[in-house]
DNA sequence: TCTGGGGTCCTAGGACCC
DNA sequence: TCTGGGGTCCTAGGACCC
């Protein structure tokens, strides 16, 4: 059953976005019109190029490099700092227009939607005038642009709409492949990166046309399920459903760079609170429940390991978690320098409104109070209204 | 001059059970 | 005197995406 696909994708989105917004707030300079990068908080070590400029673009800037190297390949290369909500505003503002075409618009990403049209095109309609319409409409309701991908196939179409950029609209159906996915080098293909272009090159795949033409049971012996995907996805043969219907999240997790390498369990502590507050509240607000905690900690050398330990029942207070949290950072940490630590909660299932065990009620009525509480303080005056008492205690150390 | 943060999915090995 | 095999669950790590 061939579908009706459109891949749409914001040209230089975090970037585009910033610039729109300025513009509307007064801002003269449209930093689309030069060098600029989003980039992180150098002085915080979180200094990489986030998202650029097509003119940054064309100084060799590239994404998640250094900073200080995009400097080095553009000295007057303006720099301005990351805005999430932002993003999520521009990102909702467009997928609302998307659903005016078709109700199964999925998410697949803050700046990257499919659109299935299948069903949706009237006679006569023709889903490439369709992906035009929309590219036109977003110019010029809102002022940035996009690429347009158009396919019989999910993968194909997303494929295509990355080809030529900005504000391009381009086919891909299973019919075009030959001509204008194989020529293409094998890094090309979602999901094939930089580890394994190399395996692949090793056994002389260059090409997706390469990819097509390999016996698929040579790359299912070499690269397992993996191979099997590749290969379909090279000939077209993806047939994934767009998936429109939200899905819940699978598990939540914040991390952070920390400011300086730490060479104490006490002082990751402190952070390590931080995070499983950010976590827990994150979990509640979804009203959901987690089964698993983990924590992750990455060394001076960049090397990461992470432990995970399985609940004996499923919550979602700050308290529990967070008792976890610690076990897991003791037995994770060994002396040496960190540089990041990571807290997530996997595992998580949806919170059944009618059905409070008696565990729930007695045991952990104390710390749901708490944190109603606090969440509802947060969500009143600002997440950073509340600290907990250890950071309090932490920061006064620190000063004295 | 020094490398982000949020996710998903897959694999492999060990424990444990029948 | 040697030591099945299948299935599930749990954990650690890694690849990939944006």
């Amino acid at each position: 059953m061939d579908r009706k696909i459109l891949h749409i994708d914001v040209n230089n989105a975090f970037l585009s976005w910033t610039a729109v917004d300025r513009l509307k707030h007064g801002e003269t300079l449209d930093l689309r019109t030069v060098p600029s990068i989003v980039g992180g908080d150098e002085e915080k070590r979180r200094g990489i190029v986030v998202a650029k400029s097509n003119v940054a673009k064309k100084f060799g800037i590239q994404t998640a490099e250094p900073i200080y190297m995009a400097r080095r390949k553009c000295p007057s290369v303006l720099i301005v700092p990351a805005n999430h909500e932002l993003y999520e505003e521009y990102s909702d503002k467009l997928y609302k227009l998307f659903l005016e075409y078709t109700e199964k618009v999925e998410r697949f990403s803050i700046d990257e939607c499919f659109l299935d049209l299948t069903e949706y095109l009237k006679p006569g309609e023709d889903l490439v005038k369709t992906g035009i319409e929309i590219k036109e409409r977003v110019k010029k309701e809102f002022n940035f642009t996009v690429n347009v991908g158009v396919s019989d196939d999910k993968i194909l179409a997303k494929v295509a709409s990355d080809f030529e950029k900005p504000d391009k609209i381009h086919t891909l159906f299973k019919s075009e492949i030959e001509e204008k996915l194989w020529k293409l080098p094998i890094g090309e293909m979602f999901l094939v990166g930089k580890k394994s272009v190399p395996k692949l090159n090793r056994m002389g795949i260059r090409t997706i046309g390469d990819l097509a033409k390999t016996d698929k049971a040579v790359l299912i012996k070499n690269f397992g399920k993996y191979g099997y995907t590749i290969w379909k996805y090279a000939n077209g043969e993806s047939n994934e459903d767009v998936n429109y219907i939200q899905e819940k999240p699978k598990g939540i997790g914040n991390s952070v760079t920390l400011p300086y390498d730490v060479g104490s369990i006490e002082e990751l502590e402190v952070t390590l609170v931080e995070l499983v507050q950010k976590v827990s509240y994150r979990l509640r607000k979804k009203n959901m429940y987690a089964t698993v905690v983990n924590v992750q900690l990455k060394n001076n050398e960049f090397k990461m390991v992470s432990h995970q330990k399985k609940l004996m029942h499923r919550t979602d207070t700050t308290n529990e978690i967070l008792v976890v949290a610690k076990e897991l950072l003791k037995e994770l940490y060994t002396g040496d320098l960190i540089r990041l630590i990571g807290v997530r909660v996997d595992g998580l299932i949806e919170k059944e409104e009618f059905q409070i065990s008696m565990f729930d009620m007695k045991e952990e009525s104390k710390n749901r109070k708490l944190d109603n509480v606090i969440d509802n303080l947060k969500d009143k005056y600002g997440y950073d209204i509340l600290t907990r008492a250890t950071e309090l205690k932490n920061s006064s150390e620190k000063k004295s």
